[in-house]
DNA sequence: CGAGATCGGTAAAACGTTTTACCTCCTCTA
DNA sequence: TAGAGGAGGTAAAACGTTTTACCGATCTCG
């Protein structure tokens, strides 16, 4: 395909009159043997005369590393993951490696096949995103290959190395946030498939119970979204659904005076719901977010919502990745879990009740 | 760093008692020579026992093919590429290639070295997402790399070959059916920065001369949105910054009755510019968007916008682009606009001004 | 029955690096 | 003055494919 005019280390070697392991030297600045500076100068210069480009293939066939990370998204029709790939994006940057995103099919047989013969081979380590409980069984297969990876915003009893927002600590922050503010009937509306929203309704439950506040089973609303972004539901699921649930509590005979959500699309839908059905917010119900994502400061009234670290969660995943991928195999980091720290955004969703 | 469980061709072969060349020929179901049935299967068979998996970079450095094409974006930050990436990924994966997406630096320097080094050596093929004006110089830079590539959504006036929505055809549904229930006060609020959106503006001025309408200055608000998403002012300025622009026009001494906004993120901004001056909308002003994006049907009310065929526009994109590959550079499929059929997405946004 | 096809393969040369194993000076030290 | 050791290299062997160029049978047909 490409025509000829590509020129090789070889002409290089050639044209400054050394070997072409000179030359390869030079240009990976391998530090191993010392190298005259003038010989340097003269290689690094014709080098850049004849306008060389290294062939990436014939390096990583050689040498086993591409420079390339890879993240592994299910999907990017949300408005969380994109984000988050976005600040991998600046982390990977600042530390000189380029970032790829990949989004593989996340279904029974394609995803092993995928998996193994792309990325493992292509990347020198991975990020997997935002994991989805049966993503699990992918990264199981992963083991075989041997490429390192880190989870990230995957959730907290995800097989480590993770990185994560400390969720625990989210939750402690909102409830808190809302029983301080007078609430006590706090629902919950969040997704049972996504593995860190899952485990929020457990924090949660733990949560209230330390306030001596009791969840009635009613106020549990967990939804099986889907996470591949081509089921036909999708879209559906994700908004009408939502919007429904949320309806559904505010229609209780003992309706919450709070919905805390699982994400800041769950609690959108439910803003619309609610506006829908003519309930003020925050007068007359509080709905709080998570994450912090792109529509929470779209709108009025503005969402009060728990910011996820995003910037520092990235920079600290690819970090430990780089790291993992400099030392091999061989150590054990790779029972590292960093648990970051939230933030709570107080905005215009959250007032404290009416019957206060 | 990967260890030597590798098994290569040279296993299969040996145990298999054929030659390389042919269990090469067998894997790549190379149609040039007739192999025996009972031949291929037995390679077939002891491919799969030995578990064995193609070197992705000797494969490559050889055939100057990689099966991946890559998607660039200038960011993914928007609701907008995050959409239309997903949608390309479904048609590689029709196709049986795979997708990556990379979001390399629009900046002075980098991008060259970046497009060059890794982009154009790793992909078979480019597609250039939602282009910014200053991409086309790094777009001429392309054409010394020989990849064939494609723009999409990239507008209608960048160089071909590039598949876009039909923007005129966008601009006139939207005007026609704005003016077909009343409107004649129409303002319009756009970037600057982002070419499709550009040439919107031109359209836009076209239709209403049409119909014989006239636009003030100050019913034109173009802003200058970044399109790095790292930019300090970034989200600022895809929120604050239209939202004032909005309300400057709503504060005019004779205010636009409608406003045809760029995109929904715009419109979305104006929606809320809308609710904090105690707007009602559509009673009192009618807001509609463009691209029919996530968050058009989050809120309530829905956004009356126009939607861009992503699906037909993604598979479009992926078997030009595939073509190109296929046929080497010498054709001049190059050439090719293909500009798909908006579709008016009428919702709640909408109204006849109350002036009529 | 001899000349070409066609069928079913093989050997070996790329592809462009990185890495391993040497090698030759020269200087310093005991 | 022998020997160690460092500085500044080089030659050649990988890495695992694809591709090009052949080759020997077996069939086909006039």
């Amino acid at each position: 395909m490409s025509k000829k005019s590509d020129v090789s280390i070889r002409d290089i070697a050639r044209q400054a009159g050394v070997s072409i392991t000179t030359v390869s030297r030079i240009l990976n600045q391998d530090e191993t043997l010392k190298i005259m500076e003038s010989t340097r100068d003269r290689v690094m210069e014709t080098a850049q005369v004849l306008g060389y480009q290294a062939n990436f293939f014939a390096a990583a066939l050689r040498s086993h590393r591409t420079g390339i990370i890879g993240a592994l998204s299910p999907n990017l029709s949300g408005t969380f993951l994109p984000l988050l790939t976005q600040e991998l994006q600046r982390a990977a940057r600042a530390h000189g490696v380029e970032l790829l995103i990949g989004t593989p099919e996340v279904d029974e047989v394609n995803i092993a096949a995928q998996l193994k013969s792309l990325q493992s081979l292509l990347f020198d380590g991975l990020l997997l995103l935002g994991d989805v409980l049966d993503y699990q069984a992918s990264i199981r297969k992963l083991q075989g290959v041997q490429k390192p990876y880190v989870s990230v915003c995957a959730g907290v009893n995800v097989a480590p190395p993770l990185v994560n927002m400390d969720d625990e600590q989210a939750t402690a922050m909102a409830v808190d946030y809302l029983v301080g503010i007078g609430h006590r009937r706090i629902a919950y509306l969040g997704s049972t498939r996504w593995n860190q929203e899952h485990e929020r309704v457990v924090f949660f439950k733990t949560m209230m119970r330390r306030y001596g506040l009791v969840i009635p089973d009613s106020y549990l609303a967990l939804m099986p979204v889907p996470y591949n972004p081509f089921d036909p539901n999708f879209r559906d699921m994700w908004t009408k659904v939502p919007l429904q649930a949320a309806q559904a509590l505010m229609r209780l005979p003992e309706p919450p005076t709070a919905i805390l959500c699982a994400n800041d699309g769950f609690a959108t839908a439910a803003l619309k719901g609610a506006a829908q059905l003519g309930i003020d917010v925050p007068g007359e119900l509080s709905i709080m977010g998570h994450n912090d994502e792109i529509q929470s400061t779209l709108f009025h009234p503005e969402l009060t919502t728990i910011r996820q670290p995003l910037t520092e969660i990235a920079s600290t995943a690819v970090e430990l990745l780089l790291t993992m991928i400099e030392r091999g195999a061989e150590e054990n980091v790779d029972s590292a879990r960093y648990l970051l720290m939230p933030q709570l955004m107080i905005r215009g969703t959250c007032a404290p009740p009416q019957s206060l």
